[in-house]
DNA sequence: TTTAATATTTAGATAAGACTAAAAATTTAT
DNA sequence: ATAAATTTTTAGTCTTATCTAAATATTAAA
């Protein structure tokens, strides 16, 4: 059984190799569990007695399936909370990281099983993420970033790439949610905005909001 | 912000002089941490040092007011979440207690006031037992254990003393629960157990049951 | 390809919470 | 009231997860 530090890094670790799956550098970790290198260097060591990743000393890391499947447990059990925050307890979807991060490490699969029965068996978060079955698999789907989307073309916003309270108040304010109807117009090649029309009125979109906003074409 | 293992210290003096509100042992707050007395002594000095128990050597130890809400905080939680597990994950009576000691640690105003208003503010814990309210406030109730229930007097079973998955389980074999009524019938002087009529058909309660139901007559 | 910069690991230290063994204080019993 | 038994505390050790500083390996640059 992993300690809750454990389950910490193994999850920075799968989001760190989500997209590219080579390995991770001891730098990479430990700059996303903001601590030192020196610390993620130890955690290393005990992850790989544990057999829970591959190792090699100055070679970076990788996953092993038992590492894999601890860490996606811990990934599925925080994102059922989110929804459970959301669709239960009035949360709004900037407000449940935090929670979910102490909800996600409590044992018990009963919890777990019982809790995806009471949300009606979702498949995704209040980010769009994707939430894993019971058995690690993470249902996959075919979202794009918004950067990515042709001109004239319309798509529809189905996920966050940045998950933090800034972007998702920011989201809010400009009424954007998962959902939403986009219609791309034109791109600035000056700084990479777009012009979009949401709800029938014509908006500039920023480059950095772009890049974080994913979306489906139909 | 009490760590986790001080809050189950702070929990545990609580519980120690729940009903004799005198000073709390080191050996008794071992026992119950299920630890050793200097680690308790050890503990028992860095809560003294945080204002949250009253302490002197060798003297024993009681909670402050800052202890006591600590203490209650922690309860509160626990109580609500073990209401959640039954009433809305299909928890039975005797599973909520080992998955609500992890719950209850868990640090969001937020979540214990949303949880609260989603199960419509209960005042009771599956095992009868009071929630505090938001001021650590505890709901009195006026039970009694049935073991002192007069003869031919009629009573509702209203909570345990005995929390443990073994006596729940007895009870349930037993149709024993919260609300069925029990009429005592006679007490037998040899061994202190008692003849009560259950539904109807009389069967015996030996003292050790007795001792652990709390009834309330009406 | 040798040097410089960067990344990684090692060595040694710290804090929290637990332990054992021994010392000190308190309580109980004679 | 003193001795014996018990309780509590102290002193020193261990483990986990962190840190700093120094050493070593790798990568990039000249």
């Amino acid at each position: 059984m992993a300690t809750l530090s454990e389950e910490n890094y193994l999850k920075a670790i799968f989001h760190l190799s989500k997209y590219d799956k080579t390995a991770v550098s001891t730098n990479a970790i430990a700059q996303k569990m903001e601590t030192k290198a020196s610390s993620a260097t130890d955690m290393i060591k005990k992850l790989f007695e544990k057999g829970l990743i591959d190792y090699q000393k100055y070679k970076g890391v990788k996953l092993t399936e038992n590492g894999r499947l601890a860490a996606v447990s811990v990934i599925r059990k925080h994102r059922l909370w989110e929804v459970f925050l959301v669709d239960k307890l009035r949360f709004s979807w900037d407000e449940v990281h935090e929670v979910a991060e102490q909800l996600e490490h409590i044992k018990s699969k009963k919890l777990t099983r019982e809790l995806d029965a009471f949300l009606e068996f979702p498949t995704e978060d209040p980010h769009g993420d994707p939430i894993p079955d019971a058995n690690g698999i993470m249902p996959s789907s075919q979202k794009l970033l918004l950067a990515k989307v042709k001109q004239l073309q319309r798509c529809i916003c189905v996920g966050v790439k940045d998950s933090t309270p800034k972007f998702l108040q920011y989201l809010d304010k400009h009424k954007i949610a998962l959902g939403t109807e986009i219609t791309v117009l034109f791109r600035e090649s000056y700084d990479e905005s777009m012009a979009v029309k949401i709800n029938n009125i014509q908006r500039s979109i920023s480059k950095e909001v772009a890049h974080n906003l994913f979306v489906k074409t139909s």
